[in-house]
RNA sequence: CGGGGUGUAGCGUAGCCUGGUAGCGCGCCUGGUUUGGGACCAGGAUGUCGGGAGUUCAAAUCUCUCCACCCCGACCA
C-alpha cells in the first residue's frame, strides 16, 4: 500500500475532547474520527486494525465449534415485551418507530432475537447443544459515553449464545468459551486476566469477565499472585480477620475533635492508627435508617452491601435524614447510643475491633475506647467492604493484590431466564417438551482496539501488538523524488514484501524524514525500514522495530528475508 | 439525571474580567530553496466568535435562554 493513496490523516495535536491516552492517540493517528457523542467513524487505518481483531475472534470462535450468523441490528418491540425487557432495559435502549408508528429498538444485545431463532428452529434434543455467534454493531444509549471507542454508544461486539439440554452441557460449552477467550486475547498479544464476576440480577451459576490490564481501567481487580484466584473487586470476598477481637482495655471517653471530619484527620489528631478508627455510612433501605460501619482505611462495596437481604436495594441517606435519626450532622456520626430503630451493620473487620474510635453523634466530638458488648450492642455482621492489597486471598493461598482492568469479554451461564420467558423448548428423548439452558458470551471488539493502545504506547505513539497492527512493515524512503536509486529500492522492497504476503506501507508522500518517522511511530507500525541514498551507496538500509530505541543497519539484499523471518516467527 | 467546566478557522489556542476593525502556532493552497528526526523564504485562502433573544450608538466580550461537547458519580463489551 502506498501512503499517498491510503487517506492517512494524522494530527500533531490531539483534540481537546480526548482525555485518555488511547483516545488521543487513536484520533491523532487517524484511526477514528468522532461524529457525535459516542459515535465514531473508523477511518481506513483504524478499520484495518478492527478487522484484524475481528478475524482473530472469528477464527477462534469457529475453531471452538461455534457457528456464525448475522442478526438484524433493528429489532421489533414485541420480542422485548415478551421477555419483559422492553421496560426493564430502560433508557439505555434506543427506541425507534417505523412509518407505521410500530416500535423497534436498535439492538443493544441479542438474547431475544437468538432465543426466537432457537425456539423456531430447534425442535429436538438431537440438535443440541449449539453455539451461535455474530460480530455486529450494537447501540447502547450510555448515560455517559467516554474514552472514545472504549465506551462508545455504537460499538462492535462479538456475541455468542449457546443452547443446551442440561446444565452439564452448558458448563462444558462455558469451559470451551473460557479457553477460547483465553486464546483470543493471547493471540491478540494482550496482557489480560480472567476474573470471577458478579452474576448480578440474572443469577446463574457462573460468570467470568476478561480484563485487559491497564492502569486507566475502570474496573478494579483483586488477584492472588500465589494462586489463580482473580475476581472483580465488586465481588471479591473480604474474609473476617484471622485474629479474634482483643480484650477491652480502655474506658469509653468523649474527646473534642473540632473540624475533624475525616477518619484520617481524627486519627492524626488523636495519634492513633487509622486502623483503629471506624466510619459510619448512613443509608436508607425500605424507609428504614441504617449505619454501615467500616474501618477508617476501608471503603464501602456497594455491590456486596446490596446482597445483605434487608439492604436490597439501599440508597445513601440525605443530610436531613441523618440529622433526623441521629440528631447530628454528618462528620461526627457513630453507632453508640443510637435509638433502637437505627439498624447497625458492621463490616467483618469492624466486628473484630476493640477500643476503637468513632463519631460521638455530637458535632465536634468523637468517642475513644469504644467496645461492642459494653458500649453498644453486638452489630449485624456482613462483608461490605472492598478488599485491599494485602488482604488474605479467599482461597486461603496467600494475599491479594489489586490491579486495574478494562473489561473486554464476559462469559455467562444464563440458565433458562430467556428460554423460559420466551418458551424456547425442545423435545427430549421421551418426547417431552423441555426448556433449553442458555449461555452467552460477549467480546467488545471495538473496545479491544482502545484497550490494546492503553496497554501499548509510549511518548511517540501507539505500539501495536503484531497481530493488531494495521501494517506490519513501513518503508520510509528519504528523498524519493530526487533519487532514482532510493525510489527503485523502496519500490522493489515493497513489491517483494507484498508478494510474500506481508502488509507493507510505503511512505511515498515525499515528506521530510522527521515527518515520516513521527507519523509511522504514531501509527504504531511494528517494523520500519529507512532507505536513503547514503546507506544505499554501501548497499545498506536501516531497520528499526517500533519498540526498539536504536536502529540497525542491514544489507538491502537481505532485508526482505530478515523481515519475513522476523514476522513469521511471531 | 445530579454536580463541575468548555464552546473563537481543519487542530491547538489568545482576546472576554474592563464592550469599539478577531489575533497567534500548526495544518491547508501557490511559487521557490531544502531533504536522515515534525524545514526555510515569499505570497495566499479559510471565522454565522455554538444557536436564538435582549441591553447598548456599538457585543466574541454584559444579561437571559436553548444547544453541543468534556470532566466527576450510578450502567456495561
Amino acid at each position: 500500500m502506498r501512503a499517498s493513496q491510503f487517506f492517512l490523516s494524522t494530527l500533531k495535536e490531539a483534540p481537546a475532547e480526548a482525555e485518555l491516552v488511547s483516545h488521543k492517540l487513536m484520533l491523532r493517528a487517524g484511526l477514528i474520527r468522532r461524529l457525535g457523542s459516542g459515535l465514531y467513524s473508523w477511518m481506513p487505518l483504524g478499520l484495518r486494525v478492527l478487522r484484524k481483531v475481528e478475524a482473530i475472534v472469528r477464527e477462534e470462535m469457529n475453531k471452538s465449534g461455534a457457528i456464525e450468523l448475522l442478526m438484524p441490528a433493528v429489532q421489533p418491540a414485541e420480542l422485548w415485551q415478551e421477555s419483559g425487557r422492553w421496560e426493564v432495559f430502560g433508557p439505555q435502549m434506543l427506541k425507534i418507530q417505523d412509518r407505521h408508528q410500530r416500535d423497534f429498538c436498535f439492538g443493544p444485545t441479542h438474547e431475544e432475537v437468538i432465543t426466537d431463532i432457537a425456539r423456531r428452529e430447534i425442535k429436538s434434543y438431537r440438535q443440541l447443544p449449539v453455539n451461535l455467534y455474530q460480530i455486529q454493531t450494537k447501540f447502547r444509549d450510555e448515560i455517559r459515553p467516554r474514552f472514545g471507542v472504549m465506551r462508545a454508544r455504537e460499538f462492535v461486539m462479538k456475541d455468542a449464545y449457546s443452547f443446551h439440554t442440561n446444565k452439564d452441557s452448558l458448563e462444558q460449552t462455558y469451559e470451551v468459551m473460557y479457553r477460547t477467550y483465553s486464546s483470543i486475547f493471547s493471540r491478540l498479544g494482550l496482557k489480560f486476566r480472567a476474573v470471577r464476576a458478579d452474576t448480578g440480577a440474572i443469577g446463574g451459576s457462573g460468570s467470568h469477565e476478561f480484563h485487559v490490564l491497564a492502569d486507566s481501567g475502570e474496573d478494579a481487580i483483586a488477584y492472588c499472585p500465589a494462586s489463580d484466584y482473580a475476581a472483580n473487586v465488586e465481588l471479591a470476598e473480604a474474609l473476617a480477620p484471622a485474629t479474634p477481637r482483643q480484650p477491652t482495655l480502655q474506658a469509653l471517653q468523649k474527646v473534642a475533635t473540632p473540624g475533624k471530619i475525616k477518619c484520617e484527620d481524627v486519627a492524626e489528631l488523636l495519634g492513633v492508627p487509622l486502623t483503629r478508627t471506624v466510619k459510619a455510612i448512613a443509608v436508607m433501605s425500605d424507609e428504614k435508617f441504617y449505619l454501615l460501619l467500616l474501618r477508617g482505611d476501608h471503603n464501602l462495596n456497594e455491590v456486596k452491601t446490596q446482597k445483605v437481604p434487608f439492604l436490597n436495594p439501599f440508597r445513601f441517606a440525605s443530610d436531613a435524614e441523618i440529622e433526623q435519626h441521629l440528631g447530628c450532622r454528618p462528620g461526627y456520626i457513630g453507632p453508640v447510643g443510637v435509638s433502637a430503630n437505627v439498624g447497625v451493620v458492621a463490616d467483618r473487620s469492624v466486628a473484630a475491633m476493640a477500643d476503637f474510635v468513632c463519631g460521638a453523634n455530637e458535632a465536634g466530638f468523637h468517642l475513644t475506647g469504644v467496645n461492642f458488648g459494653r458500649d453498644l450492642p453486638e452489630p449485624f455482621v456482613a462483608d461490605i467492604r472492598n478488599v485491599v492489597a494485602g488482604d488474605p486471598s479467599p482461597d486461603g493461598k496467600g494475599t491479594l493484590e489489586i490491579c486495574r482492568g478494562i473489561e473486554v469479554g464476559h462469559i455467562f451461564q444464563l440458565g433458562d431466564k430467556y428460554s423460559r420467558a420466551m418458551n424456547a423448548t425442545y423435545l427430549d428423548e421421551k418426547g417431552q417438551a423441555q426448556v433449553m439452558e442458555m449461555g452467552c458470551y460477549g467480546i467488545g471488539v471495538s473496545r479491544i482496539v482502545g484497550a490494546a493502545i492503553e496497554q501499548g504506547h509510549d511518548e511517540r505513539g501507539i505500539i501495536f501488538p503484531a497481530a493488531m497492527a494495521p501494517f506490519q512493515v513501513a518503508i520510509a524512503p528519504i528523498g524519493m523524488k530526487k533519487s532514482e536509486a532510493v525510489r527503485a529500492a523502496a519500490q522493489q522492497l515493497h513489491d517483494k514484501l507484498e508478494a510474500a504476503g506481508i502488509e507493507v506501507l510505503l511512505d511515498d508522500r515525499d515528506e521530510r524524514p522527521g515527518v515520516m518517522f513521527a507519523d509511522l511511530e504514531l501509527m504504531g507500525i511494528p517494523h520500519r525500514v529507512v532507505i536513503g541514498e547514503r546507506g544505499l551507496r554501501e548497499g545498506n538500509v536501516e531497520y528499526q522495530a517500533r519498540h526498539d530505541t536504536q536502529a540497525q543497519t542491514l544489507a538491502l539484499q537481505s532485508v526482505a528475508e530478515y523481515l519475513k523471518s522476523t514476522i513469521c516467527a511471531n
